[in-house]
This record gives C-alpha cells, structure tokens and sequence, in this order.
DNA sequence: CTATGGATCTCGTAG
DNA sequence: CTACGAGGTCCATAG
C-alpha cells in the first residue's frame, strides 16, 4: 500500500462528474489499484476513490496543467466501465508505501440474524410452554422476527434488536396493530427482546402492554455449543 | 491527520461485535477523532472504523495483552452511543501526522437532479410545441422526473439517466403501466432520456415504444448560460 | 452469472 | 430536529 500526503485537485467523471478544489489530502493506493482520496474529517466515505478493478498510471502533466504548478497527474481508470480518476499533484508532502500483505479479514458476531436464529432455536427462554410458529413472519408492512405461541396458546410477535431503544418498540407497535386487525391472528401480544433495553424503551414498551426480554447472547450460544457437543 | 502503520488486531462492540484478527494494517486517526482500520484491499469502506463525534485515547496494555505481545491499545469510543473499538497494536511500522486544514470540499456536477433541471426548463430540446407539466410528479410507486405535453397535447412522462441502462426503461415501464391506467391521464407515453444510452437499453425500450434522447448536457448547460448572460 | 435485501450504511434534503 | 430517499452505494447470500 502506497500513502501520499499531497496538495492536489482531484476530478471524477463517470456516475457523475465532481471536482475537488486544491487542498492538502491523503491519497491511498491499495495493492489492487484503488485509489482513495481523504480529508481529515468526515465519516470513512473518502471525498473521491476510484474502486477496483482499476489501474493508476502515473503520467506528466499536460502543458496548461504544468502552468498551473502540477508536478504530476494520476490516471486512475476502470477496468469495466470508463469511470475516471484524475488527482493533479501540486506538491508532495509525504510518500511512502508498505506491504501489509493479505488480510485475514472480518469476523462479525452477534449480529440480528443470529439472535433471531439463536432465540427461535431456544423459543422456551421467552418461558415454558412457548412453541415456534415461525420466523421473519411476513406481514404487509414488513416480516415480524418471530411469531409464536405461549403457553396458553396465544399468539405472540416478537421483536428482536441487539440494542432495545425506542423505535424498535414503534415498529413492533406497528405489526401489533396490523396484526390485531386481522381476526384469524387476534389476540396478538407483543415481546421486545433485545441485549439491552433502553430506560425510554422499556417505559414505552411496558406502557402499550409489550413485555420486555433481555437477551443473554453468550448464554443462549453457550446452550448451542452444550447441545452440539452432545453429538 | 495521523497516518500508522501497524501490526495489530482489531475488536469492535456495538450495533454488532466484530473481530479482526493479527494482521499489518494501516490505521488513520483523523482530526475529529475518528479511526479508519484499512487493509490493502476492498473497496474504500475500511475493515473497521468508529465514526465521529468520539474520543480516541491511547492506553497501556492489560496484563494478558502485554503477554500476547501487545504494545499499545488505542480505546476508541463513540460519544453518543456505546459503541466502542479497541485496537491492539503489537509493532509499530510507521506513525505519522500531517496538518492537512479544512478540506474546501467536493463540487458535484452533472447529477442526475441537474440534468432533470436542465430539461424542465428547457423542455423544447425534446421537441417544438412540448410543455411542462411538472418535475417530480407523484404516482403511488414513486415521482416520474418530469411530466409534460407534446406538440398534439398528449401527455409523455420522462425518465432523466446520466446513463440510460435496463434498470431505468423498467422504471419509466412501471410509471407507463400505472399511469395509462388512470382514465385521467392516459394515454401516456414515455421518453427515455440520457446523456449515453446502451444499445440493449434503447433495444428495450424501443421495443416498448419509449422514445430514446441523448441529452447534450454541456449543451443544455450552455443555453442555460446564455441566457443568465442577457440579464 | 444475476437478483435481492441489509448496512456499524453515508449523505443530502424536505418538512 | 427528524423522516425519507438516493448512492459512483458496498456487501453477502440465494437462486
């Protein structure tokens, strides 16, 4: 990986035509030819990059440009479309570049799918007698996470976050309503379940007669690995 | 902006916990605070990242982690929000830090809300005798860019690419079917408007009777100076 | 291969 | 301020 710190002018044309005035910026080109522009602020989106496939060719800059005070001009072209990268040097502060090798990458855990995977597996943490109707149930306004049964027969929709805070409990609130519309389904209560709840939501939850569960992620896993180490 | 080099493993916990294992990365800490974790790869979403407002600090190692090697531990944490990263740096490669200043920011040009602009206020470019309607005019599946009459009254809605792919005659195809059901409207017919359109996107919408036009953006933008200049 | 939906989405704009 | 939609979306998965 090559980092560049450097004034420069950068112009994209492809999606859309965007220009960037002379400023001091990070330039980052990856091993693959990517290349991506930074400023020192905003979120991890750079302000320019071009994606891969690509290839960056380092050329001399054209006469005006030259008059202008650049000392080089990148080419950073698609390898499938004809999207554009143009980064006219004016001054290099800093160029160095490093072999970082190939990254072993991400590992996600407990994500939202797992949870809803891992509660509706163990539905009997909500209480005994509870028996899974299904998951991601479909409804007009979206798929509730789980909808089952307690113990007296009764159907019941779960909502599942990994953070409970309020608009999660509004869109339960909202499958709830749909779901009491529909006299096959009716009555229908309401679980919010989540990691952890926020103050606001358990207020508002317990206010509408929705019933709040902390989840315990590790342990729920941990019923996973007991029941597969029993194989 | 600090720019660093390093040998180190990544743990993120927040709306999810995610993991990066021992690898050499580049690490930025830009000025607001917030950390990139990139890789030599990707696209130009980082492997890791905490997003401002937050507060990196730069902490000794616990025990355990000294004995795995670890040399430093930068605590990165979210101001509003819980979310947390914690980077385990094992070897310092390189650890730089520039003064970059406050970026001036990107100029975007050419998008397709200006394109659609353009072609409002000069509706003539689609033919003599066309009128506007409006811009953005609401249907129950979403806003048709412009709607307007042609030279016998009938009226034509416009789809504005910057370019003209498949995707874009189904959109302009749905518009048309939902439009030409409405007693009020009907009959509408359809024009596919873009700066470049492909050959299978033309074939298309040929196919279904949709006009094609290549739109001259520098062209409309030039009418569009000329006559600022007789004011 | 393409299609589809989620995202630690980000980013703008309208209300 | 929040709500909503678009993005040079990116990204994984399902088919």
């Amino acid at each position: 990986m090559r980092v560049v710190i450097a004034k420069c002018s950068v112009d994209y044309d492809g999606r859309l035509t965007a220009h960037l005035p002379l400023a001091t910026r990070l330039l980052m080109v990856k091993a693959d030819g990517s290349v991506l522009v930074h400023s020192d602020g905003g979120s991890y989106k750079p302000l320019n990059w071009m994606s891969p496939p690509c290839t960056m060719a380092e050329v001399a800059p054209e006469a005006d440009e030259a008059d202008e005070g650049v000392a080089a001009v990148w080419v950073v072209r698609h390898t499938k479309s004809d999207d554009r990268l143009r980064v006219r040097i004016h001054e290099v502060i800093s160029d160095t570049a490093h072999d970082l090798g190939v990254d072993p990458g991400l590992v996600k855990d407990g994500v939202e799918a797992h949870l809803q995977a891992l509660l509706a597996e163990h539905i009997h943490t909500l209480g005994d007698g509870y028996a899974l109707i299904r998951r991601e149930y479909m409804t007009a306004i979206g798929p509730v996470d789980i909808l089952c049964r307690d113990q007296s027969g009764i159907t019941v929709a779960v909502e599942i976050k990994r953070r409970g805070e309020i608009d999660g409990v509004e869109q339960l609130t909202r499958y709830l309503d749909l779901m009491n519309r529909d006299p096959l389904l009716a009555p229908v209560t309401g679980i919010f379940a989540a990691q952890q709840i926020k103050p606001q939501a358990r207020t508002l939850a317990e206010d509408r007669g929705i019933r709040c569960v902390v989840l315990d992620y590790d342990a729920l896993k941990g019923i996973d690995t007991t029941e597969h180490r029993l194989f």
